[in-house]
RNA sequence: GGGCGCUUAGCUCAGUUGGUUCAGAGCGUCUGCCUUACAAGCAGAGGGUCGGGGGUUCGACUCCCUCAGCGCCCACCA
């Protein structure tokens, strides 16, 4: 045999890869059959992959393969996504490196930087897609910034502004001060951070209280000078330069001594009001409320109802503006720790608490997040979420796991309008353009904009050069809520050929982390564009973690290169590894021991091949034991693949992997190739060579979604091919199991159970393979069809039956029927009693329980009649078990 | 603080409307084998009473309550 008995995945890969391409084999057309459509959820275009897109595309790929062999025209559109904030960073980061700031650039020029970073590494995430077997229509490649999305992203939003979902205004918005950009809520990731909680000393002005104080006052004086003071308990020291105000509970008995009066920010000398509101906590630190409203969302609520002044003391990047008077131009957390000591040293710091908060976190920068009064644009959301609830609540498009349906719900229920502005280069461009002397219009294009400003205005003179367009550009997210529509021009030309027939897409791929990011926004964009839902199904993938549960991250190492994992155990060894620990919805805790897991089953597959292949034909009479193999693999075929079918139906797709791999290792290498196999040697007939390539090539077709090279291999050398036919386009036909099949499968799980009682006898007594036994049946058991198969598979010499059976006989039992092997002087008696009286031990509880059981009198009125008879059916067998087994225990003792 | 989910063999997980001899799978473990496709293999074996407690029922891994532990999402307590 010249074949390697190891599978060598490096040179058989690349090889059918490229075949695929040459061949055109992953592109789709529109034709008459039924679509299949799904659109990758596009990776950032300087990307690169890591576990996360391992898994997500391996799936991806699983379900259009299978597609496609279903005879469905199956359409993979790949593609990448601007990521504006993360690019933009990425490009900031090399400039700066090169010692360019961001700030001297033009606009102009930042962009050509970004389209030349762009340009050097987008798409290899595209090309290491392709290791790993995906079979994206790649003519079909798009980008969130190329010219048909750009467009359609500004088509849709001159149309919200003009149905006046869209708005401008100046609203407090999460600040990143290191992107220096407002973000969206979504963007902000709260984390638990252990800092401090500051007392500070705000003294009364006129130093001056109310006489005859009520019962519970607690009054704060200066220990010299007596003067009273009220206490804040603050996490943010450095904010004080933006109090406008102090707030108190009404009802708080602790502070009723303040009311009405006017207290001095500490350091800075500000005379600030006291004001009363129930939002106050009575029982937080002291029940004094700081009031900072340009600098905390709730701050910024109690400002709009007392009316009070503003103080932005930040700048942009977050160090001290002109406005805080002190600090100027420092950092705000060179702050916090420097105004601590002066605090203390102007005796105005009360305590410091050690405490723990919750700090919102920029998802992009990792930076905190600072609350900032800005102008931006906005999205009315209540109408979109009105659209989207609907059809997921009640199934119309599903979720898989289905528990993201509550998420889903909470979110849509609790929605705020979206931040849509960005202060980014990056991107698409709001359209919206001023006007010299206020005012702005939003168009399409700069031209449609002059005309639109023209008219308002009524000034004809205008000219291009008199108009500014917006600086800001827009949430990534706002390009790819629109990805499954824009892909196939749905927005730009809603009446094309192709849209009308891949959209609606069929499945949707995805982590759960950006349901609300991007699912939950494309199906309003859909119902919003197209009246229609953007996929039926969308499968949400688990969270890749380490084997200790650790998720997989750059900074803990922990996370393998997905490169290094195929060029070590091949793709489809790779794709096995991710898909055994892959259960729908659950995080999967990825281990290597599965890529090898994989490998090895590869191999198996490999070694399977070569002994078919290795066998030469003749005219011969066909054996019994080979009939019968094949009758009965053809069930199971039949039975598992029925099965299998069910379990892409519910996207229980590692089951269905494990139901192949179980498939082709047990029944059909262990089993079926052992039945049919020749002696060593000898030629096998042409009928059974027949039916075990059929077979092979079946099975290669139901693992190749999931394991496309080494089956195309295989596939390919199984028969005599022609070129530009390949597995991947072969339909999967497979009947349905019939009454038939499942006779024939109960009859093979007895037979197989009557060698493995063999084989158990023979591995207990150490008896060499070569050596045959025989078998003697004591019952009624129709085996003729099997006696051969029965004599191949355990090396049986004759098989009797009888009533009797033979002295020193080791048994066993299948079903209610004893079966023994005679051993003579080998037979180890006491050992045979301590065996059979441990199975009548375990057997009598086992009749007691059903005894009982049926002693029971309600248990036989009220349950149903079937169960009732299958509890005697029980009964009875087991009381037959039990007399053959007394029997025989009886013969042995005597 | 609110919501959701999880807890079944050493590990990772199945167990569909409560009832088939149902307590399962893969991996790992143990025993014996280099048997002429495969030692990255073959044959065989052991292993859990289904997180704890209570309840409903003729019958509970499955339904209800409760406690414990874990995880996730959401939330403006400085």
């Amino acid at each position: 045999m010249e074949l390697a008995s190891k599978y060598a995945p490096e040179s058989v890969e690349g090889k059918w890869y490229k075949y695929w391409l040459e061949h055109d084999l992953f592109s789709s057309k529109p034709d008459g059959r039924e679509p299949y459509t799904v659109v990758i959820p596009p990776p950032n275009v300087t990307g690169v992959l890591h576990m996360g897109h391992m898994l997500n595309e391996t799936i991806q790929d699983i379900l259009v393969r299978r597609a496609r062999m279903e005879g469905k025209n199956a359409c993979w559109v790949p593609g990448t996504d601007h990521a504006s904030i993360a690019t933009e960073a990425k490009v900031v980061n090399r400039l700066a490196a090169q010692g360019i700031r961001k700030a001297d650039l033009t606009r102009e020029e930042f962009l050509k930087h970004a389209w030349a970073w762009t340009d050097e590494h987008g798409g290899i995430i595209l090309k290491q897609l392709q290791k790993l077997g995906a079979s994206c229509d790649w003519n079909r490649t798009a980008f969130t910034m190329d010219e048909k999305r750009s467009e359609s992203v500004i088509k849709v939003f001159v149309d919200l502004y003009n149905k006046g979902l869209i708005y401008r205004g100046v609203r407090m918005v999460n600040w990143d001060p290191k992107a220096k950009t407002a973000l969206s809520d979504e963007e902000v990731i709260y984390k638990e951070e252990h800092s401090k909680l500051y007392y500070l000393r705000y003294y009364v002005e006129g130093g001056q209280i109310p006489e005859n104080l009520p019962e519970g006052c607690v009054v704060h004086r200066d220990e010299k000078t007596g003067k009273p003071y009220a206490v804040v308990a603050t996490t943010r020291p450095e904010t004080i330069m933006g109090d406008t105000a102090m707030c108190i509970n009404p009802n708080d008995p602790k502070n009723v001594w303040l009311k009405g009066s006017k207290v001095i920010v500490p350091l800075v000398g500000r005379v600030i009001p006291v004001i009363e509101d129930d939002y106050v906590d009575i029982e937080f630190g002291t029940g004094c409320l700081k009031v900072t409203p340009a600098h905390d969302v709730n701050d910024y609520m109690l400002g709009e109802k007392y009316n009070l002044t503003s103080i932005d003391i930040f700048n942009d990047d977050g160090t001290l503006s002109e406005a805080a008077g002190l600090y100027v131009g420092m950092d705000r957390f060179d702050v916090r720790k420097q105004i601590e000591g002066d605090l203390a040293e102007a005796g105005l710091l009360e305590k410091v608490e050690a405490y723990t908060n919750k700090v919102g976190f920029s998802e992009r920068t990792d930076v905190p997040i600072e609350p900032k009064l800005s102008m931006q644009w906005f999205l009315k959301m209540k109408h979109f979420a009105d659209l989207a609830l609907p059809p997921v609540m009640n199934d119309e498009i599903k979720f898989y796991p289905t528990k993201y349906k509550n998420t889903y719900r909470h979110w849509l229920e609790n929605i705020k309008d979206w931040c849509i502005s960005r202060q980014l280069w990056w991107g698409h461009r709001i359209p919206a353009y001023y006007l010299p002397k206020g005012g702005f219009v939003v168009a399409e294009t700069a031209e449609e904009a002059l005309r639109m400003a023209q008219e308002k205005t009524g000034d004809t003179t205008l000219t291009l050069n008199d108009l500014r367009q917006d600086d800001d550009a827009l949430d990534t997210w706002f390009s790819s809520w629109l990805w499954p529509i824009s892909l196939f021009d749905g927005i730009l030309d809603p009446d094309n050929a192709e849209f009308k027939y891949y959209y609606p897409t069929s499945d949707l791929v995805t982590g759960p982390d950006i349901i609300f990011f991007w699912v939950a926004r494309m199906i309003m964009a859909g119902y919003e564009y197209t009246g229609k839902m953007p996929f039926r199904n969308v499968y949400f993938t688990g969270i890749v973690r380490d084997k200790l549960g650790r998720k997989m991250s750059k900074s803990l190492g922990n996370s393998p290169d997905p490169l290094d994992l195929i060029q070590q155990y091949g793709a489809d060894g790779v794709r096995m590894g991710m898909m055994l620990s892959a259960p729908a919805g659950n995080d999967i805790l990825f281990d290597e021991a599965l890529c090898e897991q994989g490998r090895n089953f590869c191999n198996k597959i490999w070694n399977a091949f070569r002994l078919v292949k290795g066998w030469e034909t003749a005219e011969a009479e066909q054996p019994q034991a080979a009939k019968t193999a094949i009758r009965w693999f053809d069930a199971q075929l039949r039975k598992s693949a029925a099965d299998i079918a069910g379990m892409f139906k519910r996207y229980r797709l590692s089951e269905a992997l494990m139901e192949i791999y179980r498939l082709f290792w047990d029944e059909f290498s262990s089993w079926y190739l052992e039945m049919v196999k020749p002696a060593y040697g000898a030629p096998i007939d042409r009928a059974t060579y027949d039916a075990t390539i059929a077979f092979f090539d079946t099975l290669l077709k139901l693992l190749h979604p999931f394991m496309p090279f080494i089956t195309e291999e295989l596939w390919q050398h199984i028969f005599d091919r022609k070129d530009g036919e390949s597995i991947m386009v072969s339909p999967m036909t497979i009947a349905e199991p019939t009454a038939a099949d499942s006779e024939i499968l109960g009859a093979m799980e007895n037979v197989k159970s009557i060698i493995a009682g063999v084989r158990a006898i023979r591995n207990q007594k150490n008896l060499p393979l070569k050596e045959s036994l025989d078998v003697e049946v004591l019952g009624d058991m129709p085996l003729t069809d099997y006696e051969s198969t029965i004599q191949k598979m355990a090396n049986v010499g004759s098989i009797r039956r009888v009533t009797t059976k033979s002295e020193g006989a080791s048994c066993f039992m299948v079903g209610t029927i004893e079966f023994a092997v005679p051993l003579g002087a080998l037979i180890d008696v006491n050992a045979e009693i301590v065996k059979i009286e441990g199975e009548l031990a375990h057997l009598t509880a086992f009749l007691g329980g059903i005894k009982k059981k049926l002693a029971n009198a309600k248990f036989v009125a009220n349950a149903p009649a079937q169960v009732v008879e299958l509890e005697r059916k029980k009964e009875s067998d087991t009381e037959s078990k039990i007399a053959s087994l007394q029997e025989a225990l009886a013969a042995l003792k005597k």
